[in-house]
DNA sequence: TCCATATATCTGTTTTGGCGAATATATTAA
DNA sequence: TTAATATATTCGCCAAAACAGATATATGGA
């Protein structure tokens, strides 16, 4: 794990709690997991999305919309298509706990599931 | 980030979701992490916890049975005491997770109050 | 036994966030 | 402009979980 967010006593990292809550919170869904789960392989659009989860579109919308309020994924638009992305995260601190949260991903049925749908979606 | 999980492809840790999520729900509240960030100084009373973080008792006690549920802790009765401590994880996928979030926590303004408050309880 | 202390649980209320279904918006093509 | 597609938002409902306050339980000492 990464402790450059240490070595200064000036750049203090994560000062208020509520924005660890906020992570947590939007980390505590299983749906939301699988999509951060997914995006893990690159930018995806709301389709493909929707697609490998089996979920309804307007469901996969307000879960992206949710990670998104919560900074954990960004969007772009291209003509029809919104894709997403993991966020970049400014804050180091709030970056390992991503980190550990997408390794601890990749180690769950679910997520192993989703990928295979998501590679017959896109072919 | 240890990956010892990883070396072998047998053992498969954190293979349901539904662990992780649980996880995160745990973590998504203030009062909790709190409690969390108390502990990393090793074992405490109820007492202390909700002297240190100015809660009521009821709610200091609350939130630590939802902490032991999610196995993010144990406890030890000693007389009328009982004394909370963080829970080993026998899953270093989950004790990853966990490890990062006590480790931002140490960078929060409320757990260095609270750390501070803490020290004048026990004296 | 009776009392005080430490901790846990219950009650009633409010908030949050999940869902499906319907609808709204945005973009492109015809 | 109209139609079709992709995405987002709103609505009504329900379950989980937050809170404060009251009460219950457990332990130890007088």
């Amino acid at each position: 794990m990464s402790t450059a967010c240490c070595s200064s006593t000036l750049a203090l990292p994560v000062k208020h709690l509520a924005t660890l809550t906020t992570v947590f919170a939007a980390l505590a869904d299983p749906i939301r997991l699988r999509i951060l789960a997914l995006l893990k392989t690159g930018e995806i659009c709301v389709c493909h999305i929707h697609g490998s989860l089996d979920v309804p579109q307007p469901t996969a919308s307000r879960h992206l919309a949710y990670l998104r309020r919560a900074r954990l994924v960004d969007a772009r638009r291209d003509g029809r298509w919104m894709h997403y992305r993991l966020a970049d995260h400014a804050d180091p601190v709030v970056a390992a706990v991503v980190a550990s949260a997408l390794h601890a991903l990749t180690h769950t049925e679910a997520s192993a599931r989703d990928a295979k749908r998501l590679q017959k979606v896109i072919a």
